[in-house]
DNA sequence: CGCTTATTTGAACTTTTTCAAGTCTGGTGG
DNA sequence: CCACCAGACTTGAAAAAGTTCAAATAAGCG
């Protein structure tokens, strides 16, 4: 919560006047855009309302805010989350550059879940009116749009089991084997990253408390599975958490 | 899983020769049709494969078998549930006549989960890539499709959100909730229904144990909130249920 | 530097699970 | 019709896994 109270630091104008298109960005093999040829990359592009930055701690967008835009991350990470009636908070994922956001409105029209930027980070801002529009021109954007959007059912199932039934360690495991496989197909080190989110916020999602989550931290480590140095994270012995992760392996006590 | 096991009971063939289709399917203003005109329905029926029939227990499709057809539920009640590597069981949800399954395969061409009938049941079989055809000839039916993708990631938020951060007696409440408003959505009473699943898928759903769910039976039974009887269930004070499931009310202790 | 926030760690406490018996029900065969 | 069996469900007591509470560090930011 904490995090969104901080105060929000604006991003150097350069960066804004930079060439920004989906043919040029990098991330267009896993965004929207993948498979599409140039002509029809360059329609979508037309129709993409701006690149719209987001400072850390910052929200794009708030639950019951009105459905207008879908947002690919261009930049940076993100943090999606529910509140229940009693004002919980349930995160219910963290997203990175590539990825699609605001799928979950299309039913109602309102956003169901708030979004935060966990970093300064940039995002397309996509008029969900005007790409139905598209989908009409270019099956193969619409076919790649019903990928993405079952990808993310598929991506909450595996929440589901997670939270339904693996044990903290495993979770944990799962969660560390989850952003690796994510930074591998982004070109980054699978074995090597800074984690963006606090433990707070890890915990949340995995439905344990920040506590669990510094002792599971200092238990890995403590095994030799894993290089902490603050959020920088180095899997030290990926097969073992993957196996944990997987089921096929249990943890040996402290 | 001893369900699954069980002798297999084949339905009275007097139930096929039936007139179906999605026009005198009572279902039609809730499932895929939802908002078609008399004409585009008929040609949504023209490209429904078959209306199979599943028996109780038995399986509609399983995780990685080729995805080829959704399935709209005419009748019945069904489980979908994952296997981690582990063999560890998660149901991920539980459907009822109008909903559609297999959207979490869109992505992969396979199917993610496996889907088992609760009751006798009967599908209507959706082939995927007809469907798609028709994408582009009835607009009104591609926003529908939209929208019930992204209902189901809705959904599965909320089983995020109880899972997470839900004690047992909110997520036992927040499930009969569920339960109660599909029922009441169908236009069957919201407060007197039937459970079609076991304590233990219960639990396994909730991420909780059978023996749990045995003992939040009996405590919601002794409140005075349920009446039960085998999986006959009443819902005698839904207000006080409903208020526990939102968490804006916590339940009195033993 | 000084303050606020994030993280770690220990110990007591809760919740839920596990283990171990029962009970109840429907179906089967005598 | 009734005894018997298998499966589903219930209940109690002990154990385990996490949480909560409390306190100590460490880090980031003006």
């Amino acid at each position: 919560m904490s995090e969104l109270l901080q105060i929000q630091r604006p991003l150097p104008p350069s960066l804004h006047a930079m060439k920004t298109s989906c043919v040029n960005c990098s991330m267009h093999q896993l965004c929207l855009p993948m498979g599409l040829d140039d002509s029809d990359m360059n329609r979508l592009d037309q129709i993409i309302g701006r690149r719209r930055r987001v400072a850390r701690g910052e929200s794009l967008y708030r639950m019951d805010d009105p459905f207008r835009n879908l947002y690919a991350i261009r930049l940076g990470h993100f943090k999606t989350y529910q509140f229940n009636a009693g004002g919980e908070q349930q995160i219910t994922g963290f997203q990175m550059a590539g990825e699609l956001m605001g799928m979950d409105a299309i039913s109602t029209d309102k956003h169901h879940c708030d979004v935060a930027a966990l970093e300064d980070s940039e995002v397309c801002e996509i008029p969900f009116q005007r790409l139905e529009e598209l989908f009409g021109m270019i099956p193969m954007l619409l076919r790649h749009f019903h990928r993405i959007m079952s990808q993310e059912i598929t991506r909450e199932q595996n929440a589901m089991l997670l939270l339904g039934n693996m044990r903290a360690e495993q979770r944990f495991a799962a969660f560390l084997i989850n952003l690796s496989s994510r930074y591998a197909a982004r070109g980054y080190s699978s074995t090597s990253f800074q984690l963006r989110m606090s433990r707070e916020d890890i915990g949340n999602y995995l439905g344990l408390t920040i506590e669990s989550i510094s002792r599971l931290v200092s238990k890995f480590r403590k095994l030799g599975w894993l290089g902490v140095d603050k959020r920088e994270i180095q899997l030290l012995d990926p097969v073992r958490i993957k196996a944990l992760a997987a089921g096929t392996e249990t943890c040996p006590m402290a």
